[in-house]
DNA sequence: ACCTGAACACCGTTCAAGT
DNA sequence: ACCTGAACACCGTTCAAGT
């Protein structure tokens, strides 16, 4: 048995994968995704590392279940909306949830779920691009997160102008997300004035 | 002194901060900045890990003068340039540079080094959001650049289909910088027109 | 099946001691 | 001033042994 100071929450009941990664996303709200242990998580749960292994897994297994978990939360905007308006709310959400769970964004942006936003760009008429555009909308969404939890870590104990910088990020990521929309319908115009010489 | 297995190449003559930076580079070439260790970075140079201590700091004051030795590598389009085809060919440029250090984009996107780019958008009309609309174009290439360096990272072992993924980055990279370029070239327009309000 | 406890092969960093 | 060699406080992961 571990003594105190490695295993200070004794859980109630036995432990399972579920209790492994609840406590594994609320260290990821505490620390970020990158900065807990699996020798942290253990004591969380007031178990041995091993027992990770035994229930989950690896820490990348961990790490993919709480990415699960996160992406789960987000729910989707009014499918009636256009396309610009569609975007500007999801990625908004997307940002709002993304920064309670700091270092999720930049594994997410790597895997870019491919969700229902791919059929609102195809029915918008973007056609055969309508994969890249998403891809483009979601990894610069992601990124810009990634980098302001990034920014976050590194300045963990300068508390001055941390408003400042907050207020500046997000600004910055508005900025990012509409240019990138603005830039869209720029191609989107460029994609209908094809097709309209080609028939 | 350390073995062969710890010290593999003697280096002739003292040990210099300029030849462990030289060394840090080669290493962040073979297997990016985050994957190598100050203990094989000191075996690298034939030393001990305090020495690196001695010459040039902890590991991020090594990271830090690899950083100033990439960016150092980089050189400037003509500046008589339309700013839009200037900033293309920079930032062509700097995911060829880039790309050679695997790493090195993430720490970039952070730290955004404010260059002439800005003096190029504010001759170009955007005023007071130069600084933003620069930190943007500089943000998302170097983002851009980070994601292929992770994906690389996490297929180390899959050999199949890298040259497809390899092509497929190169588009999204300039789909996502075309994109950045024609919604700040909206943007710019709309600039104008309140101009042209106010006036 | 599940948990224990130790071990392995690493890290970054520090430091007294040598020359 | 510069290098040595060991130590400290960690990691992720594995595994024989217990129950």
């Amino acid at each position: 048995m571990p003594n105190s100071a490695t295993r200070p929450r004794s859980t109630a009941g036995r432990i399972t994968a579920e209790k492994i990664v609840d406590a594994a996303l609320a260290l990821t709200v505490e620390c970020g995704l990158d900065n807990w242990t699996l020798r942290r998580l253990a004591a969380a749960v007031g178990a041995y590392p091993a027992v990770i292994y035994h229930h989950v897994g690896d820490r990348d297994a961990v790490v993919e279940a709480v990415l699960e978990r996160v992406v789960g939360g987000l729910d989707l905007p009014d499918r009636t909306l256009p396309w610009q308006e569609w975007f500007a709310r999801l990625l908004t959400n997307l940002r709002e949830m993304l920064r309670l769970y700091p270092g999720c964004a930049r594994r997410l942006a790597l895997s870019a779920p491919s969700g229902s936003g791919v059929e609102v760009l195809r029915e918008a008429g973007f056609g055969r691009e309508s994969d890249i555009a998403y891809h483009l909308l979601i990894a610069t969404a992601c990124q810009f997160v990634a980098m302001e939890d990034d920014r976050d870590g590194v300045l963990t104990l300068r508390l001055d102008n941390t408003e400042e910088y907050a207020s500046y990020h997000a600004r910055l990521y508005e900025y990012a997300v509409q240019r990138c929309l603005d830039g869209l319908a720029h191609r989107l115009r460029e994609l209908r004035g094809n097709d309209m010489a080609v028939s």
